[in-house]
DNA sequence: TTACACTTCTAAAACGATTTTGCAAAATTA
DNA sequence: TAATTTTGCAAAATCGTTTTAGAAGTGTAA
């Protein structure tokens, strides 16, 4: 009922609460406790299904043993694949992952970073909300550890690792006009995020190494804020004003599931009528006939890197830290869409 | 750089940290605070850039205002779902929610628990993986505030809010029937949870009812431990061997993702060669063409009574927890498929 | 003048651990 | 035998809060 503390085991076995702590943390041989001593500490500490108090432990050692994962949205599959991988890394390393979503609003950002303070978390990771700046910047110049995943900011001096946006892009690109597609739309989401305008650079870029003159009404920029048939409309309206665009270029999956839903709904068909390819693959991008092409983003090696780069700021402890800025290479999934 | 406490505001302020903690707790008229003090207060921990130490209050009120939720997998939608709306839910009463996963490995839930006691978590919300029972009927002897979810444990004296599986299925069957189906399969998963039992006896309470011959051969129990593709072969073994099957009536939403691959590599088509139906709507359902019709799980509805029930428990403190049975109604969703 | 009541704040204990320091007894050395 | 070292544990400080008890100082009444 009531919780057993060191004290309450220390007086049940008739020794102090600092034998105890060193019998039970291993240590019995480093402080000379004699084996008599171990044993019953021990054997008492388990009978009364003593359990340490991670609080006091966190309070006293100064280390919680926790990171916090700040990422956009915890219910789409690349977040929650990331998060998923980021806690199983951080596991091997003996540290906890509390992990919040953002959804993209800054203000909801800045509580979490505070949150996540007020609960002593070790280090951050974070995929930074646009307006992020300064309360990022805060925790840099405070020498927390933090290291930004998926997106980075240019105005603040802090490790980030992330895929490499822009060749992942063009990469896809090259791959539609493999196939002989040459009027090409790119749906993207109105958001000031630099992984977006990478994206967008890289269907440019693209473009005017093929030598396609850009047509500006090829774009689509949806905004952040928009309800779900708002989005599939403008989707469709697209298609419609636009009938040359044989491949539709998604930044992310969420959109590109949203187009599908407006393909649909004009009833053409996939990939005669128009091919399709996404950034970020999704499980219905396998089992959608006829399977979707996409660009899919090295979720356990950024994860791992990521881990790596802030626990090695965490155990660094004083020494200065010095800033990487990693980017990783996107891997191609050509499915029948294209 | 090195954090602020109390007793550095104090110093600051030159007044004890007890008056400080007092200032901020707004308790500054109960503890007849002259106004004079508490400005001065307000004003040194607002400019140090005063943040509490959750730990230390945590530690000294024995309260974390910290719920532990344990579902089977984050990253399925419906756990997603359901823990995002927990998440909202908890945090009216000014709770935060940890989340893990068990991966339905009842070793791995015990270790939550237990990370989770030492954590001070101050109520349980459990979704129970098979052999858990021990687990969680020590933490409601010990009193601790306990809610299962989604399923219960016939053997444990807890709270839980569920979804009526077996009205769900049957429901789903009605509809079934109303469409002509009569030859329908049942695929669910191997495994010992209440839930899948209640899922299967509503299937068989269905076709009793309605009258039809309970056929051995039409229901198929997948190993849980199984691969993809493995699992994706023996719905498409069931299919082939079972050519007179009208319909198939998957038992979760996972599973229904699993038998469209089979269906597909069958090159049957929906509804005509075969009509589908799943319990727990997801995304792909409303995308894949022509939609699957699937029961949904009144997911708001069950978060919101799970937090109030636990809520209850954790703010009665020493009073005697009555335990409440809660079932609640699903909701089937037509779509194309049936 | 003493007693009492307010007002305004302080001191100290407590939460549950870790860790440094201290100290008696036993063992070793001189 | 005395001095020194080692052994084996206990005491106490500490982390950052909250909270209870009470200490001064001032005003009021008998």
């Amino acid at each position: 009922m009531k919780k057993v503390s060191i004290k309450d085991i220390a007086q049940m076995a008739g020794v102090a609460s600092s034998t105890v702590s060193f019998v039970l943390n291993g240590k019995a041989r480093k402080m000379r406790i004699s084996e008599t001593v171990e044993k019953r500490v021990l054997e008492v500490a388990r009978n009364a299904g003593y359990y340490p108090n991670q609080l006091a432990i966190s309070l006293r050692t100064g280390k919680s043993k926790t990171l916090g994962l700040i990422v956009e949205n915890i219910g789409n599959i690349f977040f929650a694949t990331l998060a998923k991988t980021i806690e199983e890394e951080a596991e091997q390393y003996g540290y906890r992952v509390v992990y919040c979503s953002t959804e993209n609003n800054a203000s909801k950002g800045k509580e979490l970073i505070s949150m996540l303070s007020q609960r002593q978390v070790d280090g951050y990771l974070i995929t930074p909300a646009p307006h992020m700046e300064e309360d990022i910047q805060q925790l840099v110049q405070l020498q927390r550890p933090v290291v930004l995943i998926d997106r980075y900011l240019p105005a603040v001096e802090a490790s980030h690792v992330l895929v490499n946006n822009t060749d992942a892009v063009e990469q896809g690109m090259s791959h539609l006009f493999s196939q002989g597609y040459r009027e090409i739309g790119f749906v993207t989401v109105d958001l000031d995020i630099m992984q977006m305008e990478q994206r967008l650079d890289g269907y440019i870029g693209a473009l005017s190494k093929e030598g396609i003159r850009l047509n500006k009404d090829n774009i689509l920029k949806i905004p952040y804020t928009h309800q779900r048939d708002e989005a599939v409309e403008l989707i469709a309206t697209l298609l419609e004003n636009n009938p040359h665009l044989d491949a539709l270029f998604f930044a992310t999956n969420y959109l590109a599931i949203l187009g599908l839903e407006s393909i649909n709904r004009l009833k053409m068909s996939i990939p005669q009528d128009i091919a399709v390819i996404s950034f970020d693959d999704h499980d219905i991008f396998r089992i959608y006939p006829p399977g979707i092409t996409s660009i899919q983003q090295p979720v356990e090696a950024i994860a791992k890197k990521a881990v790596a780069l802030l626990m090695d700021q965490c155990e660094n402890g004083e020494n200065k830290i010095e800033k990487a800025a990693v980017e990783l290479a996107a891997k191609l999934i050509v499915r029948g869409s294209t």
